[in-house]
DNA sequence: GTCCGTCTTGCAGAAACCCGCAAATTTTCT
DNA sequence: AGAAAATTTGCGGGTTTCTGCAAGACGGAC
């Protein structure tokens, strides 16, 4: 068995090479990546089926390389090791697994035991570990009790990258007026309309709020708003 | 001697004893807190003249942190041990630092001997220590060749936080037009007005744009944010 | 002083945004 | 299939944003 590490910070690749050494001896060889680029290329040269990957690297981005490797691989077994648990990662993980495939997200303020376990149990076992603070975003987000729906979500990306609302119309082949109709949405379920302090003239530019709200809460955050610009470059160039 | 060690990723902390250990033999104490909030406690009760600070820590900022430290206690010599250069930090932390005080930014990327350099640098010489990377930023920033003046970079946060014309005319005594005069600027400055993909008709809506370009080119950040959000809460309650 | 540049302010109009109302359509449930 | 619920769409109008034009105000340079 090989285990690939990708895996900014020094320091943590080290101590993930330590964990997987000792919690899997059946390993042979740990390999490691320093970002997302060349563990895409690793993963493909020598056909890694056992991944432990960071969220949040300056170079590439993590869920883009899972994206990726799962892209060409879609039975690779990957742990997600990451230090927060935004919603925007969370979703972010969610999107792209594979129908079946194994995959773990463990929080790095995890303990020692919890991690090793979590390797043992997806890469050996393939079942899959979420982190329990992980799972009740998972759980919020997806039944929408007090989670966002998709197309919520879709136009929340949409104002965060500061499209009009005829350009979105336009993007997800809606009219204006719905538009309109799912930002009402948004807005109501971001509690956009408090007004600050109870002061009752502060107002906000109620769009504009929504991001900002959204950040805060990390519905949203670099790396989401990163892939979305993408996401749009690509849609734009596909006419 | 003391040193004052405020981190939050446990391996980081401990790296940074050893480092501080090795670099200061004159050192007789390290503190270790791991938030920003026990940072300043700590600082308080052994008034600290020597601290080592990460920025960005989950449960308190080490802006914040830095900030009440030095109201206390000016004089204290602060290293910030930060993985990013985003400008947004760089400017958070210029406006926090007393006259005449002694600080360092180095990057976590940074090799042992660069960081081992700058403790003794600051600690004992009390000289600032800037990375390259993060000078590079300063210079622009300050220096407003490329960079934004205050007063754009003050209407750019206002706009994040959502604040609609009219309440930021209020917030900085200016008339309805200023603002919108300096949000020309802005806008200029931070070119949003190219048409994605030469695609003529595809145009932003200025405002959400603008700060989703500052936020990707790390003029905003998460923190930026919360600081904001903050400032404008306490303005807000005092009328 | 005068001149020049920058900053501020008002006015006015085009465009965009926000939203209530109501009809048409689709989805969901029984 | 038929009813109920949710979505979509158009219309209309009130508000906000964005911008050009132009008239002061402030400050420094000569």
């Amino acid at each position: 068995m090989k285990v690939l590490i990708v895996e900014d910070d020094p320091l943590h690749r080290s101590y993930l090479h330590e964990a997987v050494r000792s919690a899997l001896p059946e390993c042979e060889q740990v390999l490691e990546a320093d970002n997302g680029g060349a563990g895409e290329k690793l993963a493909r040269e020598n056909k890694s089926a056992h991944v432990v990957m960071d969220l949040q690297m300056s170079a590439r981005n993590g869920i883009e390389a899972a994206r990726t490797i799962w892209k060409e691989r879609p039975d690779t077994r990957i742990l997600f090791w990451s230090n927060y648990a935004d919603e925007a990662y969370v979703r972010g993980v969610s999107r792209i697994v594979p129908p079946g495939a194994a995959y773990g997200y463990v929080l790095k303020s995890a303990s020692d035991d919890r991690l090793k376990l979590a390797l043992r149990s997806i890469f050996i076992e393939s079942q899959c570990v979420i982190d329990r603070e992980v799972r009740g975003l998972q759980q919020k987000s997806l039944g929408h009790a007090n989670g966002f729906t998709d197309s919520e979500y879709e136009v929340l990306m949409d104002i965060a990258l500061g499209l009009t609302d005829r350009a979105i119309a336009k993007r997800r082949n809606l009219s204006l007026r719905s538009v309109q109709n799912r930002l009402q949405q948004l807005y109501e379920k971001l509690d956009v309309y408090q007004p600050m302090n109870d002061n009752e003239e502060s107002r906000f530019n109620l769009r504009a709020r929504a991001v900002t709200i959204a950040f805060l809460r990390k519905l949203l955050n670099y790396s989401a708003l990163e892939r979305a610009e993408a996401e749009l470059a690509d849609w734009h160039s596909g006419r």
